[in-house]
DNA sequence: CATGAATGAGATTTCATTCAT
DNA sequence: GATGAATGAAATCTCATTCAT
């Protein structure tokens, strides 16, 4: 096994049960099977660990919801396929989901490199513009943009789980709030 | 002088500053000008400071929001008016707002009494249910009504604290964001 | 109510439970239904607190012992009075008992100042001596006799306490422990 | 040199001099010559060190009161050499008998598991009961008989140290007493 | 590569004691 | 006399990190 990744899996199930600092780095250690020691062989801080389990994690949905693009695709379906799929990634990785949106409201937020950000929202960004420019989008700045559908999926998503509708239901809801926000930005 | 409030001031400051952990109470003390008992002596536990301070801050959000009803105000007005002074609540109290983003997506957010988190939304919960009734807002589930509003707020707020526009410019996004969530929940 | 008495018995119960360090000032003062400062007020520090409680429980040990003298009590006679109505004190004053058991194993007793000792041991030591001029008791340092004595007494009180045997039998150990110590010392 | 033996040395010489509450476990690191956190990564918490210290003498002590047992002894002579054993090892290892003296009246004592407890008397239990079956020893419960003996003992061990007595005058006053307390309990 | 004993700075919390009212 | 808010020294315990094996 690749001990590298049982710590990032370890990690990953206990910050987001106790948090950051309720975690020692020692409990993952043990939790992923490994000795303390090997930890800090692989990551220098714990610091560097959080921030690499996000730039794990991030990158993992970014390929996801980049997957799937379709020929002849219009725009709007290429927002939909992504915006659909942003929300089932959510709803079936919800560890995975509410560990990337505690350390988006963390001091460890500010550790992530200016460089890896842009590489995980430049695909997005760039689609976005297009669609602006295609005369799809209203001309609002893409960062706006990015904010407002950033928080509507975390809206919808939070009360996804909250209130468990069936899969029909849910299927429902999805749809309707990709029409709400698409409403508000086209 | 009040130590209790002035060590929630220095709290305040100091969480939003270096989050919770990254604050030691010996910090908070010095900042509030008392002796490291006196904070043990107001709050058994830091844990018990955190909520005390969100319950603080909660409390004169709400009573903000509820200020302000005039008579024969149409319920669109009322909703406006209430969704307007959020935003600028947000606005003129970033410290404070920043505070209850970090606590929500906290693990402290479990330490609230369920009858506290109920006295603080009811006043919301009961106005959007008589709109139902109304036939003003869609017929949607309370708590998902209100898990939008928020999620768009945050939203909203985040990009106008990011992007400094001008007084105009804010006052027209907030303005036209207020439509575009009138027209997704009516 | 005379507030001093009321702190001792707070502190005697407390310290009973829950030992000396295990009994903060605070909940003295709270369990007598006074104020933090008033324990302050009666007894200047927490170590002539826990001493006066010696005193005040020695004195009322040695006054129950020494009362019930006869006019042409023999020696063995007023001996033996002494030690049942010892043994009955320990086990009617349970709470008190322990506490001297406590004290005595604990660094407290050195804070007691030689005087008070003699003057609480004065009246059985020179009994002693008496009954070693007289030649009944063996001629063995009065403080050898105290010690063994004092340890016979509190095996068999923590026996009895132990092994809750019937008041019947209680009296019959009792007796029987007597005639054991008087043979030893006689 | 074994830390973790170097740590319970320390605490027992800090423990009687100053007392369980009067010994900061910084202090029985420093004494010990190793970091304050090496105590606490044998030891979990100071309690579970206290106990453990206690159970570590009191092996000590069981083992070196059940060797030497010689072939064909009597009954009387193996209790004899029991006795004479126990307070020998007191006189020469007063820390460590005033450390178990200390322990046993403080609330530490109920921490000790039940069954650690048995381990350490079953031995004793065990010969008493073989010679109350034998005829030699009076029907008494074994339990008062450990605690009479017991309670002898540290009286008898209390005078001793108290009056320095010479060692001719000393073996005399443990034979004598070891009389006394054989014709208390056959 | 892997280990885990060792470290020690630092965090939270307690509590005897003081003192202004 | 009585109060209890305020103090701050000190205690226990945690935990990220190092390093010899």
């Amino acid at each position: 096994m690749d001990k590298q990744e049982q710590i990032l899996k370890a990690a990953l199930r206990l910050f987001v049960e106790f948090g950051f600092h309720g975690t020692p780095t020692s409990k993952i250690a043990q939790e992923a099977g490994v000795s303390n020691g090997t930890l800090f062989h692989y990551y220098k801080t714990k610091d560097e660990l959080v921030v690499a389990l996000y730039v794990y994690i991030k990158t993992k949905i970014t390929g996801c919801i980049a997957s799937g693009k379709e020929e002849g695709e219009t725009i709007k379906a290429t927002f939909k396929r992504m915006f659909v799929s942003s929300m089932y990634w959510a709803l079936e990785n919800p560890i995975e989901f509410r560990f990337t949106q505690q350390f988006h409201s963390s001091p460890y937020l500010s550790m992530v490199s200016h460089e890896e950000i842009l590489k995980q929202t430049r695909y997005l960004m760039d689609f976005m513009q297009e669609a602006i420019d295609a005369r799809v989008l209203k001309p609002l700045p893409t960062d706006l943009l990015f904010t407002l559908i950033s928080s509507h999926l975390a809206g919808i998503n939070e009360y996804l789980v909250a209130s468990k509708v069936d899969n029909e239901k849910q299927k429902e809801i999805i749809n309707h709030s990709f029409d709400l926000i698409w409403d508000m930005i086209t």
